[in-house]
DNA sequence: TCGCTTCTGCAAATCATTTGCAATAAGGAT
DNA sequence: ATCCTTATTGCAAATGATTTGCAGAAGCGA
């Protein structure tokens, strides 16, 4: 880790993380990466654009649609979901849904990880482990099957005592 | 499969599965449950809790609504979703939101266990690995909090060639 | 059986997300 | 820079799942 200034630095350092520095930042233009894919890069998907680029929070729609009004006040609701759903077809984004309420979203780094939700504050913690991700893969196969996708949620509450839960920096 | 005529055999019986036959079938009615909750067993209620009592299949709230109408035509699909959802705040059931579409339901076993769903058929398959449920524990402690729920559900595919996946009987 | 509540059925209300449509704006071609 | 075709937008209405208000119906302890 470093003295990562890193905006992903968030991204749970320790859970045997796989995510080198010089990867990270998929900081990769989704407007460029839209208008790539063949689509019109107009003025309001630029500025979600810019919006899902610049959150490392996982807004929900509501949020990301606020933030992005706060830019060009007539951006309209339908159109970020419009724009999002599209992000997400072409694989720009991923949309989570965690445990009830609106569907959350995050630029697509293409390195996956899973997330721990504060319970106490809905906060968003994001780890890998590829212990677990193993598991998964012989589970499905013990049952006849081949993972094609999955699901790992962990909800839970910060250990009292422990400064604020290991965001710790540099070393 | 088999003799095996436990409502439950569906449950994954490799993968560590930790759930004795004679523990299983937690068949503890209820509709009595309901009744020691000091709730008014009335018909529709005692209808639905069969219902769901005797599904194994993770059935959603419309097909539970089916289920229940085939036996008392005028069940209401708001007396369903309040029933169900009584039941889960007394923690007689479990609901599951798996990917897209109406929450599913099951009779609360007492006994924890994670979810394959077959993207092919949609078929639901149980199982329990608790090298998992360590793991989860441990990853979360690692981020300073203290595991209070989870969710993982595994999506596959049946590896073709592998007659119908697992469901192997006896020994 | 009686009476007090708790429930139920029905319709309307919410919530999140999608969609029809006419007006508007990209952006490749003049 | 100006056209022109066609994708895209804003708005309102539509969906789909789940909840809720309310008046009448039904539990159940007395
Ligand atoms: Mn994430
Ligand atoms: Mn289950
Ligand atoms: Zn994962
Ligand atoms: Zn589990």
């Amino acid at each position: 880790m470093g003295e990562n200034v890193n905006p992903h630095a968030h991204f749970a350092s320790i859970c045997e993380l796989h995510l080198p520095d010089h990867l990270m930042p998929e900081t990769a233009n989704l407007a460029d990466l839209c208008r790539k894919h063949g689509r019109r890069l107009t003025g309001q998907r630029r500025i979600i654009a810019d919006v899902v680029s610049a959150a490392h929070d996982h807004p929900d729609v509501i949020e990301i649609h606020r933030r992005a009004a706060a830019i060009d006040p007539g951006i309209a609701l339908s159109t970020v979901y419009r724009t999002l759903r599209m992000f997400a077809d072409i694989g720009l984004i991923e949309t989570h849904t965690f445990e009830g309420g609106r569907a959350r979203v995050e630029q697509a780094t293409g390195e996956h990880h899973d997330h721990l939700i504060d319970i106490t504050t809905g906060k968003v913690i994001e780890f890998r482990s590829d212990a677990i991700e193993r598991l998964q893969t012989e589970i499905a196969r013990r049952l006849g099957y081949r993972l094609t996708g999955h699901r790992l949620e962990l909800y839970a509450e910060p250990i009292p005592g422990r400064a604020s839960p290991v965001r710790r920096k540099a070393r």
